[in-house]
DNA sequence: GTCTATATGGCGATAGAC
DNA sequence: GTCTATCGCCATATAGAC
């Protein structure tokens, strides 16, 4: 029945590169995948077909799945602090610099949608990046805007309250409604990634996180 | 040291059940397990194992993972839905309102941790029961929350803004901390779940929801 | 640097004894 | 209603050709 003597097999000819894959995009792929499906959901052959080669060829670039884990949640947390770090967020009055600082977050997710899903996955049910080298960035985070609100309030800028609490929840106003994009769009009845939809809830993030902070109109 | 006679093997022997487990406390087990793996992560080996029995034993009472999973959100959700509905939300002024519904969902997260957590998994990961059979609910009560609010807009007691991004807010601020409970108690640097830190948080989300609702003091 | 082919293990699920 | 035993499949990971 089969040809007995070489059968190639399926797909195509062993060899050469043909289009070899920079390891950049091997990670922002590996990325999307990740933040769909989750760890456990992302199989290696599903992030290798999204990136056009064959699983084995991910061994390459990657010694384990775990390993290739731990670069995409290393490369977008690096890249969300270092976002953090370029905007001056320590000039002008605190009004204004609680603006800048929820502007930045609301474009930052709306430009790179996996991020709010991958830190909430995280964060929620795994910890396999935040329970390790991770957990110093968040717990940093989380300090330093504390810190921050606190300082407003110190400055007389902002109302008197628990730091702490309020930073927790401005993190979920902002984390919750683009981590769960889709229900939100459903609910919204209009994709939350799109343009006008990302205006209307700049707007509204802008407004309620001032409600909070801000004494009384 | 054991007893060398027959050592039936690794657990235990074949046979009657011994101690047959109710149907409801496998899913308490199983809400718990999904909850803190997500479902891929989550075999039933380990199911079975937490809950006492063997794998195989689980068939017995679902026919499917699936099933199992599904019988765990409709029963969450039908328990958070009852719950709503029991405490009357439909008397006193609008802020009124607005602080028990608050003070129900605390109370709910409170009692319940794995609720958040597989709340939260659903709407950003899964949609294994949400584009399903509870795609429904979970619209529905967007829908009603929106409305609410902006009921309480119309009748002069709320802020004037769109409800329904104050209704994504307001969700935000209540699931994340509990569905990141770990996290956010490394922060708070006590347990989240702690009576003393529940009371805290109670207090700031109370005090936030108002700050957002409410027309300035 | 990518491929084919394969090793090994855990998974969901089934069969049938007790 | 629980058990032991097993099936078939797909997962991660490895070996080695080109």
């Amino acid at each position: 029945m089969k040809p007995t003597t070489s059968d190639p097999g399926p797909p195509r000819r062993s060899g050469r590169p043909l289009r070899p894959i920079a390891t950049r995009t091997l990670l922002d792929i590996a990325a999307r995948v990740f933040a769909e499906r989750g760890y456990d959901g992302a199989s290696l052959s599903h992030i290798a077909e999204q990136a056009g080669l064959r699983k084995a060829s991910l061994y390459h670039h990657f010694p384990t799945k775990e390993a290739l884990y731990e670069a995409v949640m290393r490369q977008l947390v690096g890249d969300l602090l270092r976002l953090i770090h370029e905007a001056d967020l320590d000039t002008g009055d605190f009004a204004t610099r609680l603006d800048r600082l929820g502007a930045l977050v609301i474009d930052t997710f709306a430009e790179r949608p996996d991020a709010a899903r991958l830190l909430v996955l995280e964060m929620v049910a795994g910890g396999r990046y935040m329970t390790g080298p991770g957990a110093a960035e968040v717990q940093g985070t989380f300090m330093v805007t504390a810190a921050f609100l606190a300082a407003g309030m110190a400055a007389g800028a902002f109302r008197e309250q628990d730091p702490r609490h309020l930073a927790l929840t401005i993190a979920g106003l902002h984390l919750y409604p683009f981590a769960a994009a889709g229900v939100a769009g459903a609910f919204l009845g209009r994709g939350l990634l799109e343009p006008e939809t990302i205006a209307e809830r700049k707007a509204a993030v802008l407004a309620h996180v001032r409600a909070l902070c801000l004494p009384g109109s």
